[in-house]
DNA sequence: GGAGAGTATGACAACGTTGTCTTGTCGCTC
DNA sequence: GAGCGACAAGACAACGTTGTCATACTCTCC
């Protein structure tokens, strides 16, 4: 492996100036700068993240902290932000974290302690944990969130939730459905909350009635949609549609539908949040929502890495597939 | 952020002495360890990793390269590998590569040159990408991978494949299927075609014909299994189960035998690979096989970190869900 | 009781960068 | 043409560890 040394050498130069060259510093001459750049290129040199980090401060990576339940989803992110940063020379060191408990504490505190990352990345859930939160900006670290709701100093990527619970609405009104069921978040999931606000805001706009009886908290996983689902279905006057906040709770909700013998869309349609791959592969295709996840992914870590301090906008669009179709005539 | 000197003056001893401790090197007296510990707990002192691996050699980072198409897959060797990491002292970095095209070189040696990961992670199908282990090799660094076929001097941990396909043949035979439609994994996932040898086998044993025409290739993705599906199930005389080499193409399978009316498992069976999180949550949900994949990832870590050179033993699950079930009488 | 073989400890120089400071060398102003 | 400011380039000391070597002390054995 080439050092600075190597290339100064080469170059005929100082290692100050090689430094300065790789860094895009001012202050090089047109000529030693060509020289330079020639001799890296011949020797193929990388500067050592290490030493460089040692020296100067920076570290060249973000932490990507996750925790495991939707894969699909973190690891759309992930690619996105995995993949940002090898544009702009970081690393992302990955490290999945618990919900709750002490430890989270000791394996932030082990993390930064050995590393000293220039960013930390958290995904939702963990960016609406505040005492996460609390720690991280008592370390002094950047951060930098999606769909954090939890105030915080740290950057927040805003995303569209309230507005695509409204496309939702709009979409199942516009069907003819005027009895729907909605998944809720469990209470602590703040930004997928906004997403059941957007979904009131349609309602409200089209004059319809809310039932709160309704509105049924979910776990957002599998069970609890086929829980949540069931409870909606086995009233006596069920709903035509049903809303889960996220497509897990979907699709617990079409296996409920697929037990009792329902025909979907036809007698029942029902929309997901998210699209997953699972949502795709179901029976029904699922309607959902798509989001921008490498997009998201990379623009955090522009936040973070670049340092664009005004938060881009993404937008979210409903996927129509056959999960939801025209009202039954009857209801 | 105390520094090893700090540690080293509050327990009035060298650097190297507390260099010694925590790094548990022989030749410390019982007294000056203790001292240098409380020394440590009391200040939080947490060695440099940029310091350490100027100096030393070792980064205590590892590289996982991996490839998008099944997140839940990833996502679960990822976790397993991340954790155990966390335990040996080390960082995961994850680095996405794209399976063919000069650019996997080039985003290697960059890897490679700033990071001085002390080992790669490769899960399939990077795995079987011999022009990079070839790289690999010739970079001298230290790789283990899952499930890889191709020959290598790398370290390879070796997964059930074969006796997994069996398992698969075995439970079907059992449930009366004579005729069974086999979706075959794209040629080059050499560790997966292991399943359909291992199908074949089980066939064999049970001295049951083997028609080629029902091996149908596929690409491993949910599209392609509704075309190889479709193929298998629009012949005159339609085998009785299908077993697909990967839960992608089973669901496909699925939505096709729904778009037939055909009745599953009554009609048809299907089973898949891979126990995904879709395969749950499917309709019916999918008889499927599970891997043990958060264990194999950690198992990965300990051969690169820990240098345990003796290849774990692995056990592939069959999980027996609705989507199979005993042949149809009349067939 | 003196040689030889451990064991415990520390001094000091790497490791490969970047930050700070110094030294030149222009070109401009009055 | 003296004085000043801007720019170009380099010398040198960090940064926080680990490796190597030197030193001092403690056994053991004949």
């Amino acid at each position: 492996m080439p050092s600075i040394h190597d290339v100064a050498a080469l170059a005929r130069v100082s290692i100050k100036t090689v430094s300065r060259v790789v860094n895009q510093a001012p202050n090089v001459s047109e000529e030693l700068r060509e020289r330079v750049t020639a001799a890296i290129r011949q020797l193929g040199y990388r500067p050592n993240q290490s030493a460089r980090r040692l020296a100067g401060g920076r570290s060249f990576m973000i932490a990507f902290l996750y925790n495991n339940p939707a894969p699909s989803y973190n690891g759309g992110i992930q690619s996105g932000a995995a993949n940002r940063c090898r544009d702009l020379g970081y690393h992302l060191v990955v490290e999945p974290m618990p919900l709750t408990g002490e430890e989270r504490f000791a394996i932030l505190d082990r993390l930064v302690a050995a590393l000293r990352p220039d960013g930390v990345f958290l995904v939702p859930p963990l960016s609406d944990d505040a005492q996460l939160l609390q720690r991280l900006s008592e370390l002094k670290l950047p951060c930098a969130r999606i769909a954090g709701s939890v105030m915080a100093e740290s950057f927040n990527i805003p995303t569209p939730e309230r507005a695509a619970g409204r496309m939702i609405a709009d979409h199942l009104i516009g069907l003819g459905h005027r009895r729907i069921g909605v998944i809720t978040p469990p209470a602590s999931h703040k930004a997928a909350m906004q997403r059941v606000e957007g979904f009131r805001d349609g309602m409200a706009a089209a004059n319809l009635p809310l039932e709160e009886s309704l509105f049924v908290e979910g776990a957002f996983d599998f069970e609890s949609g086929i829980k949540a689902g069931g409870h909606l279905l086995s009233r006596g006057k069920r709903p035509t549609a049903i809303f889960a906040t996220n497509d897990d709770m979907a699709l617990g909700t079409l296996t409920v539908a697929h037990r009792l013998k329902l025909r979907v869309p036809e007698d029942l349609s029902v929309v997901g949040f998210d699209d997953t791959p699972a949502g795709l592969t179901a029976w029904p295709p699922l309607t959902t929502v798509s989001q921008p996840l490498e997009a998201m992914g990379s623009a955090v870590i522009d936040a973070l890495a670049g340092g664009s301090a005004d938060a881009p906008h993404f937008t979210f669009r409903l996927v129509q597939r056959d999960s939801s179709g025209p009202a039954p005539a009857g209801a």
